[in-house]
DNA sequence: TAAACGTGGCA
DNA sequence: TTGCCAAGTTT
């Protein structure tokens, strides 16, 4: 056994209420948020919303929903149409993985998102937050919903650090089920709503602590808000970087309507070495289909 | 466990 | 201007 830092049994009833209520009052009218959404239109905002931005998200989610408004219409369309229709959202691989999702559910599961946490969980593209969160705000399921908003503001509000560590650990697991609400429905109200405060109110950078709910509860702030300590947040380096060049070769693609010629990716960037090792990893990742008079295409198959 | 994986806005 | 950051997953 670890010793770890125990929740007092009063904190969850002292932090539940005032979020909650301010959740009621403050959430945003998204549209995967609407009831008309469904699973299926949690489920695409679930992938579009990894490692983006919502802003970013919004046009394409709905252009995504008015296309495929069910699993198995994504399915039945080309794996490339999903990474062309994916546009600029970056991580294209994600638009890959949400057509074999969708796959699998037109085949295994009759077409309908499954509500079963294993059965999400074995899905491509899903993890562990991802299945946590179709469960939770799809079907009101009791379930830990973990994302970067929610670990930033339990380690504020409960840890009294600035920072979540940079992987999720076992500690923060069994705190955020420590913190969740008894009773099914509250317990999903719960997690939208610490998911909206961390988004809105207790952001990375400059936390609006005067509009938030649970300033007075804050550990992190009753310490005097201390800067992050541990070791450096992992930072992401981008410019010349493979995936900067395969962003570039994609973008060609997604733009051309017939298969394009060796010539037209050369143009994209200078390097020939690092320029083939990105069309390969693009190959290898599926996400480019390479035909046998040398011209490329987004995959067919 | 750490590195790979896009893109763009903002301080 | 540049680095940080954004509803993570996979290998």
């Amino acid at each position: 056994m670890t010793a770890m830092p125990e929740t007092p049994a009063a904190v969850p009833s002292l932090l539940h209420a005032p979020v909650i209520d301010w959740f009621d009052e403050h959430a945003r009218d998204l549209p995967w948020r609407r009831p008309e959404a469904g699973a299926w239109g949690v489920m695409v905002s679930e992938f579009m919303l990894q490692q983006t931005p919502v802003n970013r998200v919004l046009p394409v989610y709905e252009e995504w929903l008015a296309r495929w408004p069910r699993p198995a219409a994504l399915a039945a369309e080309p794996p490339g149409e999903a990474v062309r229709a994916w546009g600029r959202l970056g991580y294209p691989r994600r638009a890959l993985r949400l057509h074999a999702a969708a796959s699998a559910i037109a085949e295994q599961h009759g077409g309908e998102v499954p509500s079963d946490h294993a059965q999400l969980l074995a899905l491509p593209g899903v993890g562990e937050y991802t299945a946590a969160a179709v469960a939770s705000f799809a079907y009101g399921q009791r379930h830990a919903v973990l994302d970067t908003n929610v670990r930033r503001v339990f380690a504020r509000a409960v840890s009294g650090a600035q920072y979540p560590p940079n992987a999720t650990t076992a500690a923060e697991r069994r705190l955020a089920r420590a913190l969740l609400p008894d009773e099914e429905p509250v317990a999903a109200r719960w997690a939208a709503a610490t998911m909206e405060l961390g988004a809105l109110v207790c952001t990375a950078r400059t936390p609006a602590c005067g509009r938030c709910p649970i300033a007075d509860r804050c550990v992190w702030r009753a310490a005097g808000s201390p800067a992050h300590d541990g070791p450096p947040r992992r930072g992401q380096t981008y410019a010349g970087t493979d995936r900067q060049v395969r962003g570039k070769l994609l973008a060609v693609l997604r733009e051309a309507v017939a298969p394009v010629p060796q010539q037209a990716l050369d143009a994209v960037w200078d390097e020939p070495v690092q320029r083939a090792r990105a069309l390969d990893g693009l190959v290898s990742d599926g996400l480019v289909e390479p035909l046998p008079d040398g011209t490329y295409r987004l995959p067919l198959t």
